[in-house]
DNA sequence: ATCAATATGAAAATCATTTTCATATTAAGG
DNA sequence: CCTTAATATGAAAATGATTTTCATATTGAT
């Protein structure tokens, strides 16, 4: 077998379904007792491979967003730059999108990693 | 005064200029001669913030890229994951992708840091 | 139980970027 | 031209996230 199921994944994984705000590995390291920080690592890559992780760049860092699988083409991420939160968005009209930059572009969207970056509403009342 | 003319500087931006496509720090370093890593860092970061030079990540390495300046807001990049290269793109089609996010979705999109990433047609074709 | 395959984690290594700080250069005024 | 205070430079050290190493521990199939 190529992989064998122990109690610090299973601890990973458990913290790592009840978050809900992004998060660095360490944050993750210092929920946990009894976990190093390189089996996080390795814990939360694998689960990035599968899907179950979103990756971005935060504040210079790798940040980690959970998120709930999805099985049609029609979603894009909206993270705001701000509070680093990822808006998981299932919307068609990035159909349109797509189809335009294809077409008038010549530049293939990615589905997995089309993250647009903004401010979101919680972020833009504060600074107003 | 705030801001000195030195030598350093001249060779830095005169390289800058020339470059098409997307460098990092070092390779700056490595095409001049006598010009210390930490005054290029300097530079480049200076550059940044004066809109000279487009900022993403790409192999968890700060990446940059030389960009003809821009007046109006109908512009936005395209970034292939693959090479790299940033195309920019000045079209009109952001407006209604501005206007859908905002209006529906309630998040203000940032024009300045608006990069759609996804496979350039050259990256495409090799592929297939 | 046995044991080969796999996992763990402390410590060391890596590597991009930043900070420190002694020294050098710049530009403005005399 | 000098002087000088402001600013710039860069080598070396510090930082900090991530990865690698490797001795030891655990897993799961037989």
């Amino acid at each position: 077998m190529s992989n064998y199921n122990t109690a610090q994944k299973e601890k990973i994984r458990e913290i790592i379904k009840k978050q809900t705000k992004p998060f660095y590995p360490k944050d993750i390291y210092e929920l946990i007792d009894g976990v190093g920080l390189t089996t996080i690592y390795r814990e939360i890559s694998f689960l990035e491979e599968k899907g179950l992780l979103k990756k971005t760049i935060h504040n210079n860092k790798t940040q980690y967003e959970y998120l709930t699988p999805c099985d049609n083409n029609n979603h894009f991420y909206l993270k705001c730059d701000t509070c680093g939160k990822i808006t998981h968005v299932d919307c068609n009209f990035i159909d349109k999108l797509k189809k335009h930059i294809y077409n008038d572009h010549l530049f293939k969207l990615n589905d997995i990693n089309l993250v647009l970056n903004g401010t979101c509403d919680e972020c833009n009342r504060k600074d107003n």
